[in-house]
DNA sequence: TAGGCCATCTGGTCCT
DNA sequence: AGGACCAGATGGCCTA
């Protein structure tokens, strides 16, 4: 399935260019997964440290309670001041179930992205970026409305096809009317006659193909 | 070095 | 109350 050149190019593919920048930002994002998968995580409790540490199960290298400083955070106060019923240990503990419940969720996210890009026909290779997130739901957005338009293209020229048929045969299926009065005609000897496609030419008719 | 992309933390909001 | 979802902030990594 995932072969572009199943695919016409120009909708689908303008995305690929204006999205350019996201192939190469992506690759760094395939060995982050890599790393996410199965690299050591760093243990340094910080915001911005990649403590991913393999599925998103039992992810919770965040959750490092010993690295964490009480003092940094305001644990015995709400936002008005008061001192809350929880202690700071209760309370960083929630905070951290819910860190870590957040990461799943995340992980969860990413995993149906993965699922997302591995049905998008692009190129997959290790030689090639992964998709960036956006460019992966912008590509499928277009792929789907163009698997849309393709199918009803598809539609149209079977009934179109069907169409002929009662031509050649005595009885007209399902009560159709012939749709050429004149005998001996058919699709190929008459392509002024297409009405497959009114509203334009398709690429799936003979008639509009051969068109000059 | 700037820009793009990403993972994570965090607080807020809504729902069950 | 607890969980899901969301958006903002932060900082790391990578490439041009």
């Amino acid at each position: 399935m995932a072969d572009l050149k199943s695919v016409p190019a120009d909708a689908y593919m303008s995305l690929a260019q204006s999205y350019g920048q996201t192939f190469y930002g992506a690759l760094r994002g395939a060995e982050a997964a890599r790393n996410y998968a199965g690299g050591p995580p760093a243990l340094d409790f910080h915001p911005s440290s990649r403590d991913r540490s393999g599925d998103s199960s039992d992810d919770q290298t965040g959750d490092d309670e010993d690295s964490f400083d009480p003092t940094k955070s305001s644990p015995s106060y709400d936002h008005e001041g008061k001192l809350t019923s929880k202690k700071p240990k209760e309370q960083r503990s929630l905070r951290l179930s819910i860190n870590a419940r957040e990461r799943r969720r995340m992980h969860d996210l990413n995993d149906a992205l993965d699922g997302l890009r591995s049905v998008i026909p692009y190129a997959h290779s290790p030689s090639v970026r992964k998709l960036s997130k956006i460019a992966t739901l912008l590509l499928a957005k277009n792929y789907i409305l163009m698997q849309a338009q393709a199918l009803e293209e598809m539609r149209r020229l079977v009934a179109y096809l069907n169409q002929g048929q009662t031509l050649n045969s005595s009885v007209a299926p399902f009560g159709q009317s012939s749709v050429y009065p004149y005998p001996g005609t058919n699709v190929a000897s008459t392509p002024e006659k297409c009405s497959a496609f009114p509203a334009g030419t398709s690429n799936l008719c003979k008639h509009c193909t051969d068109k000059p």
